[in-house]
DNA sequence: GCTACGTCGTTAACCGGTTAACGTCCAAGT
DNA sequence: ACTTGGACGTTAACCGGTTAACGACGTAGC
């Protein structure tokens, strides 16, 4: 089991449970944060549009955006002039989770940041993000064998 | 949406897509791989034992341990003693798909770490260990508000 | 020796994500 | 005007994980 891939997995389920924690507070799961961040934003955003901004797959958003709808949180309505498209608009609850779960993942940010020294902080960014990059390379390398 | 969470997020992510694509190369999945590693190393344990091990729930465990079976790399026998417990026997196929999935997941740790120089690898463990506790400290301090 | 409790593994229901299949609708070609 | 192809959202089926409920089995207490 390679030292790195495993720390990793292990830090990634951590973190993961506690950001899920701390979303429950709130009424949210995991993901549903993200979908609600972006209409924050931009209300009135397509599944599509969210997906992407998002990345993740558009049946995710569907989903999740079900699950909002029935918390009441967003209501779906159809595009005027395109009848294929429905935007996904909030409610006054869902705009009204904006300041308190912001907060919530800021908290939680602070926290974790707050364990590592400025410098520390700094390499872990610029390290996660070489990771990243390294990994969809690899992955897309795969996805087209000969490139 | 903080930084430092936002892009262990989508780190993670991509780390997961990358480690899925190399494991389906053998005809596993991820988390798969976790259990039959704990078989390589001592075959005949029991689910409980797994999950404890591996780090997750007992019922994560049966679950694999069937799609395993289905797939012939392991089988299930009643514990001689203790007829509560079930034990997880590796089959030839499932000792057979130790080497080639351990060369897999080295490649995999060898061009993650290969991408980042020996210190900045050094001082990613140590941060990613950091993170871990103090996700893992922030839940367990939730769980018991009083502490 | 019987009971009462604790420890197992399994099952069911849920969550977030994926890919594949489908129906609807727009738009462009003829 | 009709047809064809593409874009879009939804649904269904699967995967790995979780918690909660259940049934089978050991074991310690009485």
């Amino acid at each position: 089991m390679p030292e790195l891939l495993d720390l990793y997995g292990k830090t990634s389920k951590a973190v993961q449970a506690a950001t899920d924690a701390a979303l429950r507070r709130h009424g949210l799961r995991l993901g549903q944060d993200h979908l609600l961040a972006e209409l924050w934003a931009t209300d009135g955003l397509t599944p599509g549009e969210v997906a992407a901004l998002v990345g993740v797959t558009t049946p995710a958003v569907t989903k999740t955006a079900t699950v909002l709808a029935n918390a009441g949180l967003l209501v779906r309505r159809p595009d005027a002039r395109d009848r294929r498209l429905v935007r996904l608009w909030l409610t006054a609850a869902g705009r009204a989770l904006q300041g308190p779960v912001e907060d919530e993942r800021r908290r939680l940010d602070d926290a974790l940041s707050g364990a590592l020294t400025a410098t520390e902080r700094e390499l872990l960014m610029t390290t996660l993000a070489t990771v990243r990059r390294v990994a969809t390379d690899l992955l897309s390398a795969e996805a087209t064998p000969r490139g």
